[in-house]
DNA sequence: GCAGTTCTGTTTATGTTATACACAGTTCCC
DNA sequence: GGGAACTGTGTATAACATAAACAGAACTGC
């Protein structure tokens, strides 16, 4: 597991030098990874299995041993691949908080783009540059503000958090049944309190006062009490700078 | 599909009349959750196959299928029963804040217990009755506060996920490997800093400025400021009432 | 009390997985 | 040109979930 470890960090990392001897491969790793990616988009990450990409080539299985040492790898090739090139913030002009929503929102959008990354991004797994040039950038809006190193790590953690947790609960299902899919199942959960609201009753009481309406908010609505929240703690540091000086 | 939900929901919700014609069932669905739930903790929730948990009582494979449709309910029933009566917080005294603290220590205790929970809780499951009690437990702390039953929701989702999310870095790994592997990966990541540090410079200067003892903060931190951020929005809601009355 | 019905646990079988291993053909280095 | 290195394939194994059919047990209605 320790040499797999190290040759996903290759993978992930490293050039890939072709060797000069044998038959030229007729695949590369980046054209694997993109079936990956497409088989994953349109029918989930469930549905990525050696067999299944290897066939997008119709190349046999055991074929796509020769580039990837196995699934694991194949998948966080794709996870780093999906993200894509992290942000670049720095023309947003305003300070920290413009700049943190924008990367959250970015990262909303590549969540979006790709809703299995949020599967294959739990755990401790090897990372790839991408994920993180990711939170370096995220770093990278809160570096001016009197934050220490610990307090923006764990500031990136709770923003990250709360857009793979409110992703999870918009983005898991396929999209193509997304629609149906819910409503069933808001369907059976309010069924659900109208036979036993009585031992639920808060809950009862939110949802029934809850408009039908505000649904999507939950992104903003979190991400602007964290914002609240931090930039009380940076006033915090500012005033601290301000009488030690 | 449907009819799996609904017999899952049964299972979950519903009394389990036994019937009166044939033998007596050698098992009962609460010794197998219980069978499974052993499996979980001890080993991950990847180890709990049906003939692992069959395994524990001596039996064959296909005969927990008398007690139970499938392995996707068998797992709903392991969560709610892992998850365990929720909280009652009403003896707290101090407001919103402490209670609603108190809880997300709650979950966070539970969830330590049963790391496997993270995994056996994503997507539109089938939602069992103590799952839904601690959502009511935590919208409970919030409904003197004049928030709108939106906004306790959502709330309850942010402090939900933050838990979910500092959980999920730190309990992924079984117990068993936790500090090595934790080691293991902090090391390839530090290598990796080190290597291509001028790629991700605003993550290495916070790397370096963050303490190596400040980790396990994340939980505290994170709460704090979603809670700091929620007192202004309440205070705001606070002080709108006081006015228009 | 007994026949038939219903239910239990098992046996057997199917279709997916990932992936190990050995082999035949291909391409390059020396 | 011969050997080494490499590619793609065929074959095999071990888990896994779960479908279907079956033998025996226990109760219900007569």
């Amino acid at each position: 597991m320790a040499k797999s470890a190290d040759r996903s960090i290759e993978l992930l990392w490293g050039d890939r030098a072709r060797p000069s001897r044998g038959p030229k491969p007729a695949l590369t790793v980046e054209q694997i990874t993109a079936a990956g990616i497409g088989v994953a988009d349109a029918e989930g990450l469930a549905a990525v299995s050696m067999q299944r990409v290897a066939g997008e080539f119709g190349f046999t299985t055991m074929s796509l041993y020769r580039y990837v040492p196995g699934k694991a790898e194949l998948v966080a090739l794709m996870l780093d691949t999906a993200l894509g090139e992290p942000p670049v913030l720095t023309a947003i002009t305003g300070g920290w908080r413009p700049r943190l929503t924008e990367w959250a929102e970015r990262l909303w959008t590549v969540t979006e783009k790709h809703p299995w990354s949020l599967e294959a991004s739990v755990g401790l797994r090897p990372i790839g540059p991408n994920e993180l040039g990711w939170t370096d950038s995220a770093v990278g809006t809160l570096t001016a503000t009197g934050l220490t190193g610990s307090e923006i790590l764990d500031t990136v953690v709770v923003v990250t958090g709360h857009v793979r947790s409110i992703a999870q609960q918009t983005l898991t299902i396929p999209a193509a049944q997304r629609g149906l899919t819910e409503h069933q199942w808001a369907a059976t959960v309010t069924d659900l309190l109208r036979t036993h609201g009585d031992r639920f009753p808060s809950l009862l009481a939110a949802m029934a006062s809850a408009t039908a309406a505000g649904q999507d908010k939950g992104l903003a609505f979190g991400l602007e009490r964290i914002l609240d929240g931090l930039g009380l703690l940076i006033a915090d540091r500012v005033r601290q700078a301000a009488i030690r000086r």
